[in-house]
DNA sequence: GTCCAGGGTGAAA
DNA sequence: TTTCACCCTGGA
């Protein structure tokens, strides 16, 4: 059942209504594991059931679909997905002279939280634990290519698998295709979503709190797992993620003890980046990496790129 | 070839 | 609160 007869030399694309969004940085900077380059430029994935390609596009994002349909839909469905009503206003004017986030603001402005299928991500990041980003997209990518189905021509073109289809498949599939001891996490967690134990759905209504004590609740499911599922799929906002890199942003840039356990770390930023806690999350988990990258090449990151500062 | 880290978690001390 | 086993893949 493949599209072939896509004779439509017009284009087929649609331009969301968003600024600038670093779709890098965005879809393949470890919130998400299903996003691919392509050659002819931007990212392929799949959301929901359609496929497409997310380009940057004269200071916005195109969305062109690669499954041979049409663009019906995909603007609503892409600008959810992207995040469009996330508060990057408040946020930007916000914490605009913040000694961490300020700079990175000014730096590289287009960091987006993604609300993703709460299902995917869950199981991206139970998946996580203890790995590396190349490793878990090999991981997801490999359990979707054997249990989604097919929604365009590639092979990696597939809706993610419900749970039903994880849970009948069961923890030593998952331990076949290299999930290793996250098998053992996994298999039970989509049990409880596919027998409706965990109504992930309802969690985007309830509270942070209520929602991430449903989540811990998982075996395989601590702290920072929840808060992921929260930040980029729950709608919440107030979620923030502390792992290692993080703390040591949290010493570096706001005198958190050197030594706060992850859990301290966690209280203390919610209480301080409140509603925008996702947000200032991912922008010092950037800048973070970017300084890490420039520190494995022997150099030293530009912490403050501004104009005034080259004057 | 060996060594090690990688956006952790659960259980035991 | 701290320590350790848990799987395995890619890079040094």
């Amino acid at each position: 059942m493949t599209i072939t007869d896509n004779a439509s030399t017009t284009t087929n694309s649609v331009q969301l209504p968003v600024g600038y969004v670093d779709i890098s940085a965005t879809l393949d900077g470890g919130q998400a594991f299903r996003w691919w380059p392509e050659e002819s430029g931007g990212y392929r994935g799949v959301v929901g059931r359609r496929t497409v390609n997310v380009s940057e596009i004269d200071g916005g994002v195109v969305v062109t679909p690669r499954d041979g349909k049409g663009v019906e839909g995909l603007e609503h469905t892409m600008l959810e997905y992207l995040g469009h009503d996330q508060d990057i206003e408040g946020f930007r004017t916000r914490f605009a002279d913040d000694p961490c986030l300020g700079p990175a603001l000014r730096g590289y402005s287009g960091l987006r939280v993604l609300r993703q299928d709460p299902w995917e991500a869950l199981f991206g990041f139970i998946t996580s634990s203890t790995s590396n980003i190349p490793r878990i997209k090999l991981n997801v990518g490999s359990a979707a290519e054997r249990l989604g189905y097919s929604v365009g021509p590639e092979a990696r073109d597939v809706t993610f698998p419900e749970p039903e289809v994880v849970a009948e498949a069961g923890e030593q599939f998952l331990r076949d295709l290299g999930f290793g001891f996250r098998a053992k996490y996994i298999a039970p967690a989509a049990e409880a979503v596919a027998s409706g134990q965990l109504r992930l759905a309802d969690l985007r209504e309830a509270s942070y709190s209520d929602a991430r004590e449903a989540l811990v609740a998982l075996h395989g499911v601590g702290e920072k797992v929840a808060d992921c599922v929260l930040a980029f799929s729950l709608d919440k906002p107030e979620s923030f993620i502390v792992d290692r890199h993080i703390l040591r942003a949290l010493h570096k840039w706001y005198d958190l003890p050197e030594k706060a356990s992850l859990s301290y770390a966690a209280d203390w930023a919610r209480d301080f980046f409140g509603e925008h806690s996702a947000l200032a999350n991912q922008y010092m988990f950037h800048r973070e990496r970017l300084a890490r990258r420039a520190s494995e090449w022997g150099g030293t990151h530009v912490e403050r790129a501004l104009p005034e500062d080259e004057v």
